[in-house]
DNA sequence: TTGAAAGCGATACCAA
DNA sequence: TTGGTATCGCTTTCAA
């Protein structure tokens, strides 16, 4: 076994060994230029037998395309994210494109230092959930003739590609099922109104309510992002409006807060208090009895809608705006609604594969 | 506004500009060789100027270094993954990495055509829960000169880089603690014991049991991989030994499968039977009431861990494997412990970020 | 239809 | 310490 890196065999080697010029090597391997097909197939033949791989870094000195897409989310980590990451995946591989993965941490200063990394790697495109202050710093990029594609929110100035989900749209799915369930008494737990996605939930309440009549805001607390305040504002809530039979929160976080509170305090869900939260976390439908309703966001259809979009873009062509539509999953903590335990596909693990994670 | 893209400053238009040579910016850029520290001040001065960013393709043609790290999991969507990924990137970027990911979806085919993608665009080392079938396949890999770290399972005769995780320690650890706990009639739900970290598990519960002098296997049942298999398995388990006190399973899901097949024959958890299970999913500490006691795995340790024996490695310097320490979270499943709502940290959403997933 | 030659942008090697 | 020059592997442009 040796020890140093044999050298991998380059388009020269292939084209000397039949004897043709190494363009027609990389013609045959590109399905490129005209060729005659028996010596296309031939020079195929010899490529595989002699084991060539391209050398991405130098076509992409040339041909100014890398096909590497860069992708940045707040949080790597967080399962959310994960599923837009593997949505894109799943298409920009299918473009032979790879990924750079990178994590902003949900800072601008780290949002930058990682599309930068990714400039200096030549990316033919980024795919961001933009912080809106990199307004600038996205136009640069733009300007100098990379795609930026926005993905859950987006800075209007910047660009007319993105993808999101309609989150008003979302709020009033849940809030008109529990009017039509027979709830008047609905309750909105709100996280950070300050966030633009949480806001448009917010206006989705209001919207829903108004609709049906019903004077709101009903009962309206707005908390922190944080299950335990969302479970201290919920105890509040409670006390204060003991007529409440429903409670919309605008996110999954802030419905584990409510449900923890409402058990504490004895309410009984969904028998005294229906429950639909937002995002359609792992958790919701994982719990071991009251699986929480939720507006669930087609995560990783917006990965792939990205990914679509930025290819579309890659190749030239123009690009709408998409507004996905989120989906209401009715679980055990509304009233009314079928109680047997079910587990959403996304999070069922499969039965046949060899890891169980 | 210019329509096509303005071509980015290169090394020579700084070198002219300032009259010195290409070479000097680069030492001066990539602080090597020797320069007048006026010199290249200077230089470093005018580099951001003119707004220079190096073209990594270049730097990868010539000193074959692609500051690439590729990373191919079996799924990245599952927050498990995610979890490993984000410490990898962690790592990665604090050593100018950038991060190339893979999804493999479980199997050898696609796990062989993403890191083949990765070859393609010359990464410096591959970081993979490798498919065992694929020996050979990343043999030739490693043979090419590129490291291969393997994480959570390995394949012992490619090589001894790799980052695992002690579940036989895991297991053991939760068997104990309920044998401390004053259980006897502890029971396994045990799930694939084909995958070899869930035997590890497996042989865990047995050595804690045997080790008490008790007769294992007391009641055990093994199932597929799945929540409802999980519970039917779990009700009969309850059903054939009334007398169980405590359960532990491999999984999480199993566990979760447990506790739904507990409360629906109306066993009281912890009263009647203490639960624990394996993985600390962020579903474990997201229930409602009954959180999860589970074995938890360092997960974005393992992926710094994975990426810091990669930056090692690539600086030439060698490396031992790594046996991480599982730790064991307990919370209101098991009896005699703590029964306050807690949440585990890293799937607590900050209060403070922008993002709210 | 195919071949020869000129770069792409950066580094490495050698000479000064 | 600094500057010239070859070269990395491939695509592209231009001739043949």
């Amino acid at each position: 076994m040796s020890i140093g890196r044999n050298k991998p065999v380059t388009i020269k080697d292939i084209a000397n060994r039949i004897g043709v010029s190494a363009q027609s090597v990389s013609m045959a391997v590109n399905g490129t230029g005209r060729l005659s097909p028996k010596m296309r197939a031939h020079i195929l033949e010899i490529v595989r037998e002699m084991n060539y791989v391209p050398n991405a870094a130098a076509r992409s000195l040339t041909s100014h395309k890398s096909y590497l897409l860069g992708v940045v989310v707040p949080y790597l980590s967080r399962s959310f994210f994960s599923h837009i990451l593997a949505g894109i995946e799943e298409i920009a591989q299918e473009g032979r494109f790879a990924l750079l993965a990178g994590n902003s941490e949900g800072g601008p200063d780290v949002e930058k230092r990682a599309v930068n990394l990714m400039l200096l790697h030549k990316v033919d495109g980024v795919i961001t959930l933009p912080e809106p202050t990199l307004l600038d710093f996205y136009r640069g990029i733009e300007r100098s003739g990379i795609p930026v594609i926005q993905i859950m929110q987006h800075i209007p100035e910047l660009n007319r590609h993105f993808i999101e989900v309609d989150n008003l749209k979302g709020a009033r799915l849940a809030v008109e099922h529990l009017l039509q369930s027979g709830h008047r008494k609905i309750g909105l737990l709100a996280h950070g109104s300050d966030i633009p996605t949480a806001r448009l939930r917010i206006e989705g309440y209001f919207a829903a309510m108004s609709a049906a009549g019903i004077p709101a805001p009903y009962a309206h607390v707005d908390v922190k992002l944080d299950i335990d305040a969302a479970e201290t504002a919920a105890a509040k809530l409670f006390s204060d409006h003991p007529e409440l039979t429903a409670l919309f929160c605008t996110s999954d976080y802030a419905a584990l807060g409510a449900m923890r509170a409402a058990s504490k305090a004895g309410r009984r869900i969904p028998e005294d208090l229906s429950v639909i939260g937002f995002d359609d976390m792992d958790f919701a439908s994982l719990q071991v009895e009251k699986q929480l309703s939720s507006v669930a966001q087609p995560k990783e259809e917006i990965g792939r809608a990205a990914a679509a979009m930025m290819l579309q873009i890659l190749r030239g062509e123009p690009a709408e705006p998409l507004l996905l539509q989120p989906e209401l999953k009715l679980r055990a903590s509304c009233r009314g609604n079928v109680t047997t335990t079910e587990t959403s596909p996304h999070t069922k693990p499969s039965t046949a594969g060899k890891f169980h994670l």
